[in-house]
RNA sequence: GGAGCCUUAGCUCAAUUGGUUAGAGCGCUGCCCUGUCACGGCAGAGGUUGCGGGUUCGAGCCCCGUAGGCUCCGCCA
């Protein structure tokens, strides 16, 4: 006999005088002395068992000893419930389940911290995950990561994409992100790095001749997590050849928007808009903008063409730029707001945060008297000042001031609470990324995207003449609301090209062929033209489910630190371990 | 590698300027209660204030160190 006949989600006032058997945890129980509610709950849902002492005492006796998560399993017959005792909060409200016999199959000790409310004590979360994932809010999280995944599979098969499994054990190639390293015990003191993306294997597939891949792709990362990043993700692959930046964009913008269909039941444009990199900065400060909200960054260098004032004018003479916010109706802004403010453009890099309170039709600011008649008037048409509003500058090289107010943009957008539709979707591409650029702290210049990424065909000559910092990529990324949820580009497929880029990036032949051998030898025999993207799994779910926090769309996370605070990994392990690998530990800690 | 915030009962939090026996709500335990649904009522138990050290007549509160959690910078081809 099996253990039950449906679940706590099945009953309806159809299945009146059946006998089900049900199984499932008490999520509550509400003793009245006399009659005893109980309500069992599983993965399907919620049914009100009743015993009745008048009908079977002993089995009253058992209900009375029951305590929240104790795991049950009953027999009974379905009621309608006594009119007026509905509840329509419930699917199976319209009845309950009169018990006949109860069964403990588990009792529960007191749970350390209570399933039905929100807490913030993330520890305790964590090192008992398998209480946390009965949560309500955990289960439609890991039930939506589902339906994103099954959505992404149909929809990719559909589109003739082939689901590829690649080796989760490369080999080190240390560009890029810091790999966790394996020991090999076959090959003493060799090393295998797990995969921090399927980049090259996917390429080697186009030269194979695969044409159109897919992978649902974990990947490894060894660098320090943040609240939308951990060491572990998964990402949505893609590669496919003959393929160019316009069918990557057709592709992803109808696998989105399946996928808010299939999980949210929403409808989403069919095309999103795109900017390039340098209009994203320009205008938003930001390479991944959060455009659903105004507050654009305008040039103002013009207006200040021959300024006397030494901010503006140093960093125009320094070949920088002169940029400002209009915050409107935020000159109500307070002392602690502005040096917040202030604060979040030193971290970026500013000197300072001048600024303009316009109250009271004056304009109080710390820098204005510096302003000439022409300029102020120039400015406020410029700017559209108005009454209530505040201006905030950025004076310094271009890059600085576009990061800098792109920061105070979003924190400005917070204060003013200027988002006032939650749901609403922001989708853009921002598309020509620059192909290079120059690392100060590595004294060279270093792949935007990664070394495999294909310069602008128009943009080659610039490549030649060493206008590294001109060089626009055919590389682009997928935003929502301000958030980078993919990124991808069109590859090199030739070795000549492959092996100077390498070159570009101070990679000599023999390290090229060393790290990369493999790649560039199969670009020797036809590798076809070829590009792809990957997709943020955690992070697209965290829009999906709304929460700020990626713990709360993956089943077993890490802490912020990297621990498994449910395994305690990473662990001491045992000295013939180590010395089968050949390890010896300079530092025991 | 650097910085900030947090840690008090099982949970969420409070505790005035450093001053009596560290409190509340929820939960828990027991009793009462025959139509509730976060049932209700009465009573009770429950504390090494993360840990270690220091200052002080006196420390939950101040100082130093340390562990853990969260967040940010660097980092994340």
């Amino acid at each position: 006999m099996s253990y039950r006949t449906c679940t706590c989600g099945a009953l309806r006032a159809t299945h009146l005088d059946s006998r089900p058997i049900l199984c499932g945890w008490v999520d509550s129980r509400r003793d009245h002395g006399g009659v005893i509610f109980v309500d069992l709950r599983d993965s399907e849902g919620v049914t009100q068992i009743v015993f009745r002492p008048e009908e079977n005492h002993a089995l009253a006796k058992l209900a009375h000893s029951l305590r929240s998560e104790d795991v049950i399993r009953i027999s009974g017959r379905v009621a309608r419930r006594l009119s007026g005792t509905e509840n329509t909060r419930l699917a199976t409200g319209e009845i309950e389940v009169v018990g006949s016999t109860l069964e403990i199959l588990n009792r529960a000790e007191v749970l350390p911290f209570p399933l039905n409310s929100e807490i913030s004590n993330e520890d305790l979360r964590l090192s008992h995950r398998y209480l946390d994932l009965r949560r309500p809010s955990m289960v439609r999280n890991l039930r939506l990561r589902h339906r994103l995944q099954q959505t992404t599979r149909a929809y990719m098969d559909e589109q003739g994409f082939l689901e590829v499994e690649t080796p989760i054990l490369g080999k080190s190639t240390p560009e890029g992100a810091r790999e966790f390293l394996v020991p090999s015990r076959t090959y003493p003191g060799h090393f295998y790095a797990l995969a921090q993306s399927p980049q090259q294997y996917k390429q080697l597939l186009m030269a194979g001749g695969i044409e159109k891949y897919f992978q649902i792709a974990k990947c490894f990362r060894d660098e320090d997590p943040r609240a939308d990043r951990l060491m572990e993700l998964t990402q949505v692959d893609i590669e496919a050849s003959f393929f160019k930046s316009e069918d990557i964009f057709v592709l992803i913008e109808g696998l989105i928007g399946r996928i808010f269909q299939d999980t949210l039941g929403l409808r989403i444009p069919t095309q999103f808009p795109r900017l390039t990199y340098q209009e994203a900065m320009e205008r938003f400060g930001s390479d991944k903008p959060d455009t659903r909200f105004e507050v654009e960054l305008i040039g103002i260098g013009e207006i200040f063409r021959s300024t006397e004032f030494k901010v503006f004018r140093g960093a125009l003479d320094n070949g920088g730029c002169v940029k400002a916010i209009n915050a409107k109706g935020f000159a109500h802004i307070t002392t602690g707001q502005i040096e917040e403010l202030t604060q979040i453009a030193r971290q970026y890099g500013a000197k300072g945060l001048a600024f303009i309170k316009v109250e009271n039709g004056e304009w109080k600011s710390p820098i204005v008297k510096f302003f000439t008649a022409e300029e102020k008037k120039a400015l406020t048409a410029r700017l559209n000042i108005e009454e209530g509003d505040l201006i905030l500058f950025g004076a310094d090289k271009w890059a600085i001031v576009c990061e800098v107010l792109g920061r105070i943009r979003v924190r400005v957008a917070e204060l003013l609470k200027l988002v006032t539709d939650a749901t609403r979707l922001d989708f853009l591409w921002v598309v020509d990324f620059p192909l290079l650029a120059f690392s100060e702290e590595a004294g060279k210049w270093g792949a935007v995207h990664h070394p495999f990424t294909r310069p602008k065909t128009e943009d080659l000559p610039l490549l030649d003449a060493g206008k590294f910092d001109q060089v626009r990529a055919e590389a682009y990324d997928l935003v929502l609301n301000g958030v980078e949820i993919g990124g991808g580009s069109i590859r090199i497929h030739e070795q000549e090209l492959q092996a100077r880029i390498f070159e570009t990036l101070g990679i000599g032949p023999e390290k090229q062929s060393l790290l990369f051998g493999h790649l560039l030898r199969a670009f020797q025999f036809g590798t076809p033209p070829h590009g792809g993207i990957a997709l943020g799994v955690d992070r697209l779910m965290m829009l999906l489910c709304g929460t700020a926090n990626i713990r709360d769309v993956i089943a077993f996370p890490k802490s912020s630190r990297g621990q498994d605070l449910l395994f305690f990994s990473p662990s001491e392990v045992e000295a013939h371990q180590l010395r089968e690998l050949s390890i010896q530990l300079t530092r025991k800690s």
